[in-house]
RNA sequence: GGAAGCUUAGCUCAGCUGGGAGAGCAUCUGCCUUACAAGCAGAGGGUCACAGGUUCGAGCCCUGUAGUUUCCACCA
């Protein structure tokens, strides 16, 4: 047990954190092991990527998974929180690339096996650093469980699915438009597209008719996609162009002929009603073309510049040639005239650059199928979403799904697991590093793309937990009970994985998905490098220390809903650290260094014991209920009220006559109460902030101890009794007291001048608990002495009143009186009593309320009336005697 | 085009199944009271965006309007 003059006035979390981490993992208090029965209790993480440093995100994540997992395991369930990181690898890839353009390297000339080498470094060095940052906000994971998903069990899960599907014909290979990021060199999926709005242009151009009878008008925003037009299309029933379908058009700058189609697609109503169709780079027209068959022309390079076959346009950039073409439209007299226009642009989610719809031949997953177990999860509740608004962004998803595009021209990631002949176009899927033709006997060359990134975190819920082995981990702890993620990724990750599951496991991943919003600056903008307006966490730790970060990332937080960062938030979280901490100071000073709880007599507890011990009881109770229902930012200021307030602010004030006289009979008593209540309490607040608590607890004079705060048991209200009808009286007393602070600081005397009161009363428990409380009276109040009567004649005109619940105090204080300024005083606190009666009279005078509303309301009303109309009146008398004179 | 969220004190936000408007910060006043000045005590401050409706009773439920944010789809 720590001594006093030992431990420093403040707490200083950069000293205790670490410590205290080391020491629970040395433990081996985050392993599930920890506790032997018990029901199991799971959650993976969603894997930071390894280019990655924590930011304000990971760090809500991972608190709000931390504060789950903690309190799990405190209510004795065998929980694991699976860690690990995900290879990203558009995203690394990325990020090599443009390392090694620094040192003038490129990737072609490095070599596919040479890169991979690079990349496993960067790994190294760079996956670690992350995890090393998850550890300091203090996430309770199980790091002997670590994962990575190109390890060799994701891996090896990634394969296993891949080749599952393709035999189950869920996985094609096909020639279909995608989208193409010309910076990235690689396709991508519907989902990694972000749209933003643009200014740009509606060009008007004429298409001559080939048989030089005029020509169509149309419109379009992406000129340079004229050279791959190979049809224009109308509306079947609009009449204006009934008779040139059919007919031929001469491309203009081209010169290729084009026919005019009709088809549904296009909208009578919209420009001219006249489209051109470019199959090879427009989604639409692509489908288009499949419907009349028409050639498909791709005009574009990887890199986003207009091929050889157009030697005019050569090698331009497709925004240079779009200048030029419409320059060469101009001067050929094609241009009919240019209007401003505002479309949406579709953006590679990684590097922001324009996507080029193109058409590719990729690796596809058929989603329609696969989606159907995974959207009757959630309809039947199997799956449930906190908030649960959330389940409609994911059926608007789910419902209207397309095929997955997965594979990637990237070299970071799974190579695809399909084999080619170079000779009779045989392909093989197979788990195997290689395989040989079936048909010709050649060796097989592999496919070089990768996999998505997500097709393997799709998996992590059971490719953690050793899946495609039947691995115990996987008996265990699949279903994963919570997921816990940021809205913004619902349908890359969280869909997904509901899919995966249902589709590999038969059963659902997770239950409970609940969802949180994203930590923005504090006017509300989203933090982000380019606006270098992103907030370290490892700073603010460093500076203010963990528990004062997570303090400030789940108060007044609502589940789904965004916030903004306040720096006032992380000062309220290191105040409130060393208030927990002081408070635990004060308790050690006053308690001997032998002490022993023994003879602790629970007859002997006083009023305000078991009015403390009645607001435990509540705490306790209702905090539970908020963790269940994930309504953590409610939890906490329930804890921190009942700490700062009735703990330090009335219970220790109260305590403090009871303790600093040692003869005192009840010390005992309240020496242990005030070890007791500080260690439930710090057993509430622990998944919160694990740090403080755990140092806090340890330092307590408790009785039946765990060896930490973390494996303890949760507290049960339903043994810590409750007792409403003390807990009233000693409301009334507070109410009192107030009252007297009140007065005195409206009349401004000063809390050192100790005063003489006069209790009047009717209720003789009232003016019992008044005397008993006389010693701490003196403390809360400045009352010296005191008496009291049943009426108030003779009370000295100089004596201050305060009316409360259950009675009137005066307050004599001849020299400080001023009677008109005490009428006017009175007149105030009169008017706001007539206020409350009013509205309570008017109440209980309405016939439809008193015959329709509980009757509980009712008597609710009743007794505010009864006790206003008692102040009131005592009130009313004190005016007439003084007024009288 | 479709959908969702938000609008409550000067600021940032809570407010669970409808029953006397809350917190922190900021402001003002008084206190270094032997745990804590990172503290204690007290005070001021709100037509709960607006308009209707349901109800004995609405910040909360319903309808509409305005402002704002976001997601999805995308017509050249």
């Amino acid at each position: 047990m720590a001594r006093i003059d030992s431990i420093s006035k403040t707490f200083e979390p950069n000293e205790a954190e670490p410590r205290l981490y080391n020491e629970w993992m040395e433990k081996g208090y985050f392993k599930p092991e920890v506790t032997k029965e018990g029901e199991a209790f799971s959650i993976v993480m969603p894997p930071p990527n390894i280019t990655g440093q924590l930011h304000m995100g990971h760090a809500l994540d991972n608190t709000l998974q931390d504060i789950l997992v903690r309190y799990k395991r405190m209510r004795g369930f065998r929980t694991l929180w699976v860690p690990g990181t995900d290879h990203a690898s558009i995203a690394t890839e990325a990020k090599i690339v443009e390392q090694m353009r620094k040192e003038g390297i490129f990737k072609e000339d490095l070599g596919r096996e040479k890169f991979l080498e690079r990349a496993w470094d960067w790994k190294k060095t760079y996956g670690g650093r992350i995890v090393e940052q998850l550890k300091k906000i203090g996430s309770s994971c199980d790091w002997s469980r670590e994962r990575f998903t190109m390890d060799e069990g994701c891996s090896d899960a990634v394969k296993e699915v891949f080749v599952k599907y393709y035999n189950q014909g869920l996985v094609y290979r096909g020639e279909r438009i995608i989208n193409w990021c010309p910076h990235c060199l690689t396709s991508i999926s519907n989902a990694e597209v972000e749209y933003e709005d643009q200014e740009g242009h509606f060009w008007h151009l004429r298409y001559p008719l080939e048989d030089g009878s005029g020509y169509v008008e149309l419109a379009t925003t992406r000129p340079e996609t004229l050279l791959g037009d190979t049809a224009v299309a109308v509306n079947p029933k609009d009449e204006r162009y009934k008779d040139i379908v059919g007919k031929m058009l001469i491309l203009p700058l081209v010169g290729r002929r084009i026919p005019v189609v009709a088809d549904d697609y296009v909208d009578i109503d919209f420009g001219t009603g006249v489209v051109k169709i470019t199959p090879a780079h427009d989604p639409n027209d692509f489908e288009v073309g499949q419907r009349h068959g028409l050639e498909i022309i791709n005009v574009m390079t990887d890199d986003a510049k207009i091929t050889e076959d157009y030697p005019k346009y050569a090698g331009m950039d497709r925004f240079e040639a779009r200048k030029a073409i419409v320059k060469d439209l101009e001067e050929g007299g094609f241009l009919i005239k240019v209007e401003p226009h505002d479309h949406n642009v579709g953006t590679c989610y990684r590097c922001g650059t324009t996507i080029e719809p193109r058409v590719s031949l990729q690796w596809f997953v058929k989603m329609e199928e696969l989606a159907k177990p995974a959207i009757e999860a959630v309809k039947d509740g199997r799956i449930r979403f906190v908030p649960k608004r959330f389940e409609k962004n994911y059926f608007n998803w789910m419902e209207d799904i397309r095929d997955w595009c997965i594979s990637r021209q990237l070299w970071w990631g799974h190579q695809i697991p399909a084999f080619y002949c170079d000779d009779c176009e045989e392909i093989v899927v197979t788990k195997e590093n290689e395989a040989v033709c079936p048909k010709c006997g050649k060796k097989m060359r592999q496919d070089p793309d990768t996999l998505d990134t997500w097709f393997s975190s799709a998996l992590w819920p059971f490719s953690t937990l050793g899946w495609p082995g039947s691995t115990e981990d996987l008996k265990e702890f699949y279903p994963t009970d919570t997921l816990v993620t940021g809205y913004d990724i619902i349908t890359f990750w969280v869909s997904r994985m509901i899919v995966a599951g249902m589709a590999h496991m038969k059963d659902v991943p997770f239950k409970d998905v609940l969802i949180h919003g994203l930590v923005r600056d504090s006017q509300g903008r989203k933090m982000s490098k380019s606006l270098g307006n992103g907030i370290d966490p490892l700073e603010i730790i460093e500076k203010s220390g963990a528990d004062s970060l997570r303090f400030a990332l789940v108060t007044g937080n609502a589940p789904g809903n965004d916030q903004r960062f306040m720096p006032d938030k992380i000062e309220m979280g290191r105040n409130f650290s060393n208030k927990v901490w002081n408070a635990m100071r004060f308790v050690i000073m006053n308690c001997e260094d032998d002490l022993s709880f023994d003879k602790v007599d629970p007859s002997k507890f006083t009023l305000e014991d078991k009015w403390i011990l009645t607001g435990l009881h509540r705490v306790v109770e209702e905090a539970t209920s908020n963790y269940e229902n994930y309504d953590y930012g409610v939890a906490l200021s329930k804890i921190v009220d009942f700490i700062w307030e009735s703990y330090c602010d009335w219970y220790i004030e109260i305590a403090k006559s009871r303790l600093f006289d040692k003869e005192c009979e009840t010390r005992l008593e309240a020496q242990y109460l005030l070890n007791y209540v500080l260690g439930v309490s710090m057993q509430l607040l622990h998944p919160f902030m694990p740090f403080v608590t755990e140092e806090v607890y340890s330092n307590l004079f408790l009785g039946e101890r765990a060896e930490s705060i973390m494996i303890s048991d949760w507290p049960d209200a339903s043994k810590i009794p409750s007792f409403p009808e003390d807990e009233k009286m000693m409301t009334t007393l507070m109410d009192a007291i107030r009252s007297m602070r009140n007065i005195r600081a409206e009349m401004g005397v000063a809390p050192s001048r100790k005063a003489h009161i006069i209790l009047v009363t009717g209720d003789s428990s009232i003016e019992d608990m008044f005397k008993k409380g006389l010693p701490f009276l003196e403390r809360l109040a400045s009352v010296s002495s005191m008496d009291s009567r049943s009426d108030k004649n003779g009370i000295p005109q100089t004596a201050v009143g305060a009316v409360f619940a259950g009675g009137e105090i005066y307050m004599p204080l001849e020299d400080l009186i001023d009677i008109s300024k005490e009428l006017e005083r009175l007149g105030k606190e009169k008017e706001k009593l007539e206020g409350e009666l009013g509205r309570v009279k008017g109440k209980l005078a309405n016939e439809s309320f008193v015959s329709k509303a509980p009757a509980k309301v009712i008597d609710a009303e009743r007794e505010k009336l009864a006790k206003y109309e008692e102040m009131y009146n005592g009130i009313v008398e004190r005016i007439a005697m003084l007024g009288k004179n």
